[in-house]
DNA sequence: CCATTAAATTCAA
DNA sequence: TTGAATTTAATGG
């Protein structure tokens, strides 16, 4: 069966010199950009921004690269990853629209140590770090928001070191399979996020035929089910008991 | 880890 | 819309 989707595609754009993708049209309430828009006094820090557009599977921040800047994810789904050890891929994390990219090197880092890909075709809006800077200094509601999104990073990367370390490989794939359905949520009973074993393995960090084996088994427990790359969770309560059930003796 | 088969997705006509 | 081509999932050695 195919889903047609029917979108009004030109219907709210009034003048062809209004950008569609300035920050005024935009409205990711999420964004710490949209959110404080009214508080910048002039708007020469949101008009000095680039917009840019990546196709699905595209690179747009490689590893190494000199940082000239900060990414908002103004449409779209994108994965941020570091090349491991044997040169495995492991995912820092999934993000989506409203989000930055590439925080962790601005500032005092000069290179990414990151990479970013595209899940899906994605749009960026690309401020250069004297613009942001300049904007950051001026106004303090919205560098607070700043430290708040940086405080909550630092956080969950924290707890991530401690699932990592300490986890059962069946446990880090239930804790990769709830952190997708709290972040992205589900969509007709399925998480709303398509993702390839091997990303689930390459986040959970374990290998693409431990999470088929494993889903496999959540599957024949009722757990969970999956239609090609759709993964639906059925019993959320059950695996949110066994991965609290382990986090009870972490935290002490 | 690799090879094989089954299944799903993409692509182009 | 369809099916061929390509990619991805699942299983067993």
């Amino acid at each position: 069966m195919q889903k047609i989707k029917k979108k009004p595609i030109t219907n709210n754009l009034r003048k062809e010199s209004l950008n569609p993708y300035s920050c005024a049209a935009c409205n990711n309430e999420n964004c710490l950009i949209k959110r404080n828009l009214k508080s910048f006094s002039n708007s020469k820090f949101t008009e000095n921004k680039n917009t840019l557009k990546c196709k699905k599977g595209q690179q747009f921040i490689i590893e190494g690269a000199p940082v000239n800047g900060l990414f908002f994810i103004l449409k779209g789904t994108v994965k941020v990853f570091r090349t491991g050890i044997n040169g495995r891929e492991q995912i820092v994390r999934f993000a989506k629209e409203g989000e930055i990219i590439g925080h962790r090197g601005f500032g005092t880092e000069e290179y990414y140590s990151i990479g970013a890909i595209a899940l899906q075709d994605v749009v960026l809006c690309y401020f250069s770090k004297d613009n942001l800077q300049e904007a950051l200094i001026e106004n303090p509601k919205f560098t607070y928001d700043m430290m708040l999104f940086y405080a909550n990073e630092l956080n969950r990367s924290e707890s991530k070191v401690k699932s990592i370390s300490q986890m059962t490989v069946r446990e880090r794939i239930i804790d990769t399979l709830l952190y997708i359905h709290r972040k992205f949520g589900d969509l007709n009973g399925f998480l709303n996020l398509p993702l390839s074993r091997k990303e689930y393995a390459d986040y959970a960090g374990t290998t693409e035929e431990q999470v088929i084996r494993i889903f496999s088994i959540l599957k024949k427990e009722g757990l969970i089910l999956s239609k090609g790359k759709k993964i639906g969770i059925i019993d959320i309560q059950t695996l949110r008991n066994e991965i609290n059930e382990h986090n009870y003796y972490l935290d002490s």
